[in-house]
DNA sequence: CCAATAACGTACTAATCAGTATTTTAGTAT
DNA sequence: ATACTAAAATACTGATTAGTACGTTATTGG
């Protein structure tokens, strides 16, 4: 049981601190040898516990990245509410209240994608990207499906053009905010985002058979 | 003067070469040595022309990628006229007209971000690849504001959001293009962001200084 | 035609790369 | 305690990396 905790332990250290250099720096820019070195474990531990650079980096993805992604972007779309409010909300508390550390790394997603998709390697990084991306998109169409429901959305919408623009902006601005440490970009980005969302409120018309138009 | 010729079309072969090859796989996975080979030349040439690795992406930054920003998408917009027009028919130029290779390679610029914004080097490689998108950004700005003064964009916008998040909607949507060849992704993109500028155009009570309400 | 030099080609280096073979250590089960 | 095995360390390989030193060729100005 010690044995199985502790070899958990040195596999996700490895998984941490290679999603981290290669967040920030890269696949083809971070070694093997660099990160065993900041972990401080050998050659030996690494390829007992990952086939090969591929194998890992897949795990990677697996692991945290994908993770990361259904914790911080799908889960909490996950609910009945006003999607206007609720993507709203969410966006404001990922880029403009959180503080924490990787504001400037961008999307690790996104450098992933731009990394790994011209990868010949046999584990179908790509494909395991465009899944991650296919399940937020299919979050976003059932946020907006639910809205329509609840008279939130207009009916008219079409819902996936609607959810990849969504990934689309967000994605971008997150990129792009690696050539900056202003955070106006995001602040700037919200405002457009939510005139954006109101475009996908209903129409007067539809709206009062719900509600009372203003 | 044939030297002088010869010479300017060696470098820019190695140029036009090295930009194909970093734009698909990435500045890290190309390496000088597959460069020369597929260009038919050797390292004497390479080195000749550029004093390092890092001094040739930055020439590539500054030649190629600097370029086809302004001749696509900074020069295309610097005339009078209705911005939202403007705007929608040089994406759908762009996105669904251009069929040409390079539809699935995403964003040149944005792929160079990515790869460099956290590359230790002498030549500011950040600095530049932030410049240009700054270019971008004031072109945007100032077509906004010809926009404004001939109507056709609501005065009360604010003219340097809105240009953020045009640049960081069509990065984001090239960018994760790589992970897919279906060209849907850019119609549906052109869709939502007609439906974005339409919230640029004046308010109808804006609207009747310059023409009559509907 | 002839030095001078520009524009490369050739051959190399030291460092680093991913990956492997083998050994050593630590933990487990009986 | 001992036999067994899991987990990790050590030491290595061949390939590849960016970069250099120097030789060769071609072009130029005088």
């Amino acid at each position: 049981m010690t044995q199985e905790i502790k070899r958990k332990l040195t596999k996700q250290k490895l998984i941490d601190k290679g999603y981290k250099l290669i967040n920030m720096y890269g696949y083809h820019a971070v070694s093997v040898d660099l990160i065993i070195k900041e972990v401080g474990l050998t050659k030996g531990a690494f390829y007992y516990h990952f086939e090969n650079k591929h194998h890992f980096v897949s795990q990677i993805i697996k692991e945290r990245i994908e993770k990361e992604i259904h914790s911080e972007f799908i889960e909490p779309i996950t609910k009945r509410g006003n999607p206007i409010f609720i993507l709203g909300d969410l966006l404001q508390d990922k880029l403009i209240n959180d503080d924490s550390l990787g504001q400037n790394l961008g999307s690790p997603l996104t450098n992933m994608i731009v990394a790994l998709s011209y990868e010949h390697n046999d584990y179908n990084l790509k494909g395991q990207l465009y899944d991650i991306l296919d399940q937020w998109k299919v979050a976003l169409i059932s946020l907006m499906y639910r809205g329509i429901e609840d008279g939130y959305i207009n009916r008219h919408i079409n819902t996936e053009p609607v959810a990849e623009f969504i990934i689309n902006s967000l994605e971008g601005v997150r990129t792009l905010k690696r050539t900056t440490n202003n955070k106006a970009l995001f602040y700037n980005y919200m405002e457009q985002f939510k005139n954006y969302l109101d475009t996908l409120k209903p129409q007067k018309e539809d709206k009062r058979y719900y509600l009372d138009a203003s």
